[in-house]
DNA sequence: ACTCGGAAACTTTTT
DNA sequence: GTTTCCGAGT
């Protein structure tokens, strides 16, 4: 679209005196006025992306005429999905409910479900998740006698995913070589037990929809002359599953999708960047718009995240920019190791609180690993700073949470075998894996289900009589909790049967460990949930509360937005760099910029993974609003060992002048001296005693020369290969034979001479 | 059938 | 260093 039409449809929506307008900029307008042809909005980072797709929708249900059930918009988050229908609402009001605004998941779930039959599954079918698969999987291998070390489970899913992701499906997965041919097997053997288990996992609730709306083109017809608008978030996120989802669902529909390519940092599970950067060759009548203003950061932390992501070659160029003025230079501070880091993160949060009223909630830290939040975690405590991981074992990830599940699946599906085989044992009542074994040698032999087996349990060969009572008994209890349902108890019903009946909440109380106590609260936990959804739900089938808690992963993980006027001090929040994808907070910090950690060492041998790092690394820096902290340690101990880390590429990537750097690699007169970092001045400051970690960097340097021969506590015997520096300072590299060649710093490294 | 101990692994994870 | 998984021992 050219600018004169641009100004054209400003006149219209003065004529119009449309307030919905009048809120967005330029782009922003032009974006949420096109008509027509596909639309690629690129939006940066903090540019009114969310705001752009909510005026868009509520603009063509207000003034172009299209109903809501015409318009279907996709999300991968159930957080993006729920903002985005809320947004709408207070618009255009709840009128917008009959949209359909949901994560790509969800909305093939309601597809599925509404055509199960024609796939050969019941509308009541389980969604298996990543821990389901793999349990699966392990069956699956170990039918097809295949080497645990050589053929994992894990990775034998993870291959999996891969096909379903390329939407390459058992039937036409055409292997090229010997351990093809044995993924190829293990494929197969795996989606069969699937259909007998009624169940999908996550990847064939995308590639199964695709299937469905060509296979059958009247399915397909169907929904193509249903919706009149389909809009995509998060466009650079699709895999090629979801893609030509978007392609078979919009065959009759106006396109739009919105993402920024800079922030793809999805690779790993799928996702390809290819889809955003190839839209237009895609859909050649495409428009695409810029979002370039940015409203969320100063102008200094946008040079520095437009000056990083440049460095990434072969991308659309995009210059952030922000009317908010420079604001505070980028604070950096280079410590002696981890510890360091983090005592002079919390010494800062600490200083900014005194100083100028910062609340612990307006502050996030950020680390490549989930492993490096545990150095922060001991300092917060130590000094008494509130604070929150995120990302952690998630709710539905807990054991106990997901042997309830597992009932309840039992229950609604009995041809969940995975399920079925999780509580088979659990709580323990004496049928152990021998009998298990004894079942599944029936079932095969009969060749009938494992289930049906179960309930024949008698005939199964050399059995255990003591055991076939236990089973007996199972089985019994099993068919009372599924009349229960039957005669309309609800989720939380059934719950609280269940977990009373079996015994299991009981032994939990009986227990003396400690961790036991949580489990309960977690079940009674899991009990108001279900209740919750009953409430909000009445006329919710047990399918659709286990469809729910399989698709929602955790509802409300980050507090709800203070804003600076809340008294409330809040927390300071930890997580990882992807977490932190798509929030925002006043004060971040970036920790761990160091080579081998952030980039990752895994990312070192592909280009293309070391430009999805940048990236990430871009995401972090625009998470800030107001002031962006930025950090690396000397040396921080990994697996156990202290090693060297260089600094992060990153940070020279960085314009020199944006940044202050409060402390730099010390000098040899300033270690000698000792004093001068965080970690010292927080010991000094008597903040604790006894805490810190005496032992790091005071071992009695080694004097080394190239070609002696050495031993080290972790890597064995290696030899000298090159030395650098004195005294502290001193470095050498290391040959370790088999366990690699490595630079230690030898203040650290626990090696010996020989 | 269960428990304990040693070996091995070990990025990131919206569903 | 920490966690997770498998196998041998009780």
């Amino acid at each position: 679209m050219t600018s004169l039409s641009v100004s054209a449809d400003r006149d219209r929506a003065a004529d119009l005196g449309d307030p919905l307008l009048s809120a967005l900029n330029p782009q922003q307008r032009q974006a949420v006025l096109h008509e027509g042809g596909p639309l690629l909005i690129v939006a940066g980072a903090g540019s009114g992306k969310t705001r752009v797709l909510a005026y868009r929708i509520a603009w063509l249900l207000k003034h172009r005429k299209v109903a809501p059930g015409e318009i279907v918009a996709i999300t991968f988050t159930n957080k993006a999905a729920g903002e985005m229908r809320e947004r709408v609402t207070s618009l255009i009001g709840p009128r917008a409910r009959a949209m359909w605004v949901s994560t790509f998941h969800s909305m093939c779930v309601r597809i599925l479900r509404a055509h199960a039959k024609e796939l050969g599954f019941t509308t009541s079918f389980t969604i298996y998740d990543k821990a389901d698969s793999q349990r699966l999987m392990t069956l699956v291998a170990r039918d097809l006698d295949l080497d645990p070390k050589r053929y994992p489970a894990r990775s034998l899913v993870n291959q999996v995913s891969n096909l379903k992701n390329e939407l390459i499906d058992e039937e036409s997965y055409a292997p090229t070589n010997s351990a093809e041919k044995i993924l190829a097997e293990a494929y197969r053997g795996y989606q069969r037990r699937l259909r007998e288990a009624n169940a999908m996992d996550f990847d064939d609730l995308i590639m199964t929809t695709v299937n469905l709306l060509q296979a059958f083109p009247e399915v397909g017809e169907h929904y193509r002359r249903r919706f009149r608008h389909v809009l995509v978030d998060e466009y650079q996120d699709t895999n090629q599953a979801q893609y030509v989802l978007v392609r078979e669902l919009s065959g009759g529909a106006e396109l739009c999708v919105v993402g920024d390519a800079d922030q793809s940092i999805y690779a790993f599970r799928g996702a390809t960047i290819r889809n955003i950067v190839e839209f237009e060759r895609d859909y050649p009548q495409a428009t695409t718009v810029l979002l370039e203003q940015n409203y969320r950061s100063t102008q200094t932390i946008l040079q520095a995240a437009n000056a990083v992501i440049a460095c990434n070659s072969g991308r659309r160029p995009k210059n952030l920019w922000s009317d908010q003025g420079p604001g505070e230079p980028i604070q950096g501070y280079v410590a002696d190791n981890e510890h360091d880091e983090a005592a002079w993160v919390a010494g800062e949060i600490g200083r900014l609180r005194d100083a100028e009223g910062l609340r612990p909630g307006d502050v996030a830290v950020f680390y490549r690993t989930n492993n490096q939040s545990r150095v922060f975690e001991e300092i917060f405590i130590r000094v008494g700073l509130p604070y929150r991981v995120l990302g952690g074992v998630r709710f539905y990830e807990r054991r106990e949470v997901r042997d309830a599940l597992a009932y309840l699946k039992t229950i609604g599906n009995p041809a969940d075998v995975v399920s079925l085989r999780r509580i088979l044992n659990t709580p323990r009542r004496g049928i152990g894996q021998r009998a298990e074994a004894c079942v599944e040698a029936l079932a095969s032999r009969e060749r009938i289900p494992f289930p049906q087996a179960l309930e024949r349990c008698n005939e199964a060969p050399g059995i255990n009589p003591r055991s076939v009572t236990s089973i007996t008994e199972f089985t019994t209890m099993m068919a009372e909790f599924r009349s229960l349902a039957v005669d309309g108890a609800g989720p939380s019903g059934l719950l609280s049967a269940l977990l009373d009946r079996t015994g299991y909440l009981s032994e939990l109380q009986a227990s003396t460990d400690p961790q036991d106590e949580g489990r309960v609260d977690n079940l009674n936990e899991m009990v108001s949930v279900a209740a919750e959804f009953e409430q909000q739900r009445p006329d919710g089938t047990l399918a659709d509360f286990l469809e729910q808690v399989s698709l929602v992963a955790d509802a409300d993980e980050i507090p709800a937005d203070a804003g600076p006027d809340d008294p409330q001090p809040g927390t300071i929040l930890m997580m990882t760099v992807h977490t932190a994808k798509g929030l925002e907070f006043p004060v971040v910090f970036l920790t761990g910029l160091e080579e081998g950690i952030f980039p990752h060492m895994r990312t070192f041998g592909e280009p293309s993974e070391l430009a999805e790092e940048r990236r990430l690394a871009y995401v972090a820096i625009t998470r800030a609003q107001r002031l962006l902290h930025i950090s690396r340690a000397m040396t921080r101990t990994a697996w156990g060992q202290p090693s060297y880390n260089p600094q992060s590429r990153f940070l020279p990537e960085i314009p020199e002048g944006l940044v202050h750097w409060i402390r730099t690699e010390p000098s040899r007169e300033q270690l000698y001296s000792g004093g001068q970092s965080a970690q010292a001045r927080l010991a000094s400051a008597a903040l604790s005693r006894g805490g810190l970690r005496g032992g790091v960097g005071n071992r009695a340097v080694v004097a080394l020369d190239v070609g002696d021969r050495v031993s080290h506590d972790a890597f064995g015997l290696g030899r000298v290969v090159e030395t650098r520096g004195e005294g502290d300072k001193a470095e050498a590299t290391i040959d370790f034979g088999s366990s690699g060649t490595k630079r230690l710093l030898l203040r650290y490294a626990p090696v010996e001479k020989l």
